[in-house]
DNA sequence: GGGTTGATGTTC
DNA sequence: AACATCAACCCG
């Protein structure tokens, strides 16, 4: 099956979270398929990087769809996301589980767990699994500069059921069904409907 | 099983 | 100060 092209990441942010579900991400001799992903929005959505983050709206501006965008977060784990331009809303897209495929022994040593369900279920696990960081800030996924080993291909999955419910881990726009996963798929972070939306000054009173 | 907590560093 | 997390630990 073919890699992505770029207009696959110039349609709106969410109908590509959507259709990410399924796709396989190929990466270094490494691959899985893609069973859970979150869309942020880069206008109205209080919890998108660009909602706070002048480096995101650079970052938004300056390169194509299909880049990746790669950060740190609390301070151990790096999250990998997809650049989403050109179509009706722009954004970000985490890629937060895999299903792992190709590279297990690789990644079972970088994880230093045995059990395929250890490896990606998680956005922090899978870049742990997959050795990504932050010098992968801004390759191009899709279109010419994608590398050789990197990419996203379709691939032919027998019907899926794919839910959508409210993001993970975060404190501002929770309410925003903009998680899309594979429900009952064993790989994913989070079940459908097990997202925990923590207490807030308001919601406390 | 489910809830809680500590480890870490970058960004604003 | 907040943060798009995880694993180890408790209790049962």
């Amino acid at each position: 099956m073919a890699f992505l092209e770029p207009d696959f990441f110039q349609r709106d942010v969410l109908a590509v979270a959507r259709d990410l579900v399924g796709v396989e991400l190929v990466w270094n001799g490494c691959s899985g398929i893609i069973v859970e992903t979150e869309a942020y929005a880069a206008e109205g959505d209080a919890a998108c990087h660009t909602a706070s983050r002048p480096s995101a709206r650079e970052f938004m501006a300056a390169k194509p769809p299909g880049a990746a965008y790669v950060y740190f977060n609390y301070g151990m784990y790096w999250l990998f996301n997809l650049l989403v331009k050109g179509g009706g809303h722009d954004g970000l897209i985490l890629i937060r589980a895999l299903e792992p495929r190709k590279g297990l022994e690789s990644m079972q040593s970088r994880r230093n767990r045995e059990k395929a369900r250890d490896l990606c279920s998680g956005p922090g696990k899978l870049a742990q699994a997959l050795a990504i960081d932050g010098s992968h800030h801004g390759l191009p996924m899709a279109g010419k500069g994608r590398l050789p080993g990197f990419g996203l291909k379709a691939s032919a999955l027998p019907a899926k059921e794919v839910v959508s419910d409210i993001r993970v881990g975060i404190s501002r726009a929770v309410d925003f069904p903009w998680r899309f996963l594979i429900r009952e798929n064993p790989h994913v972070s989070v079940p459908h409907g097990k997202v925990r939306v923590p207490a807030t000054a308001s919601s406390r009173s």
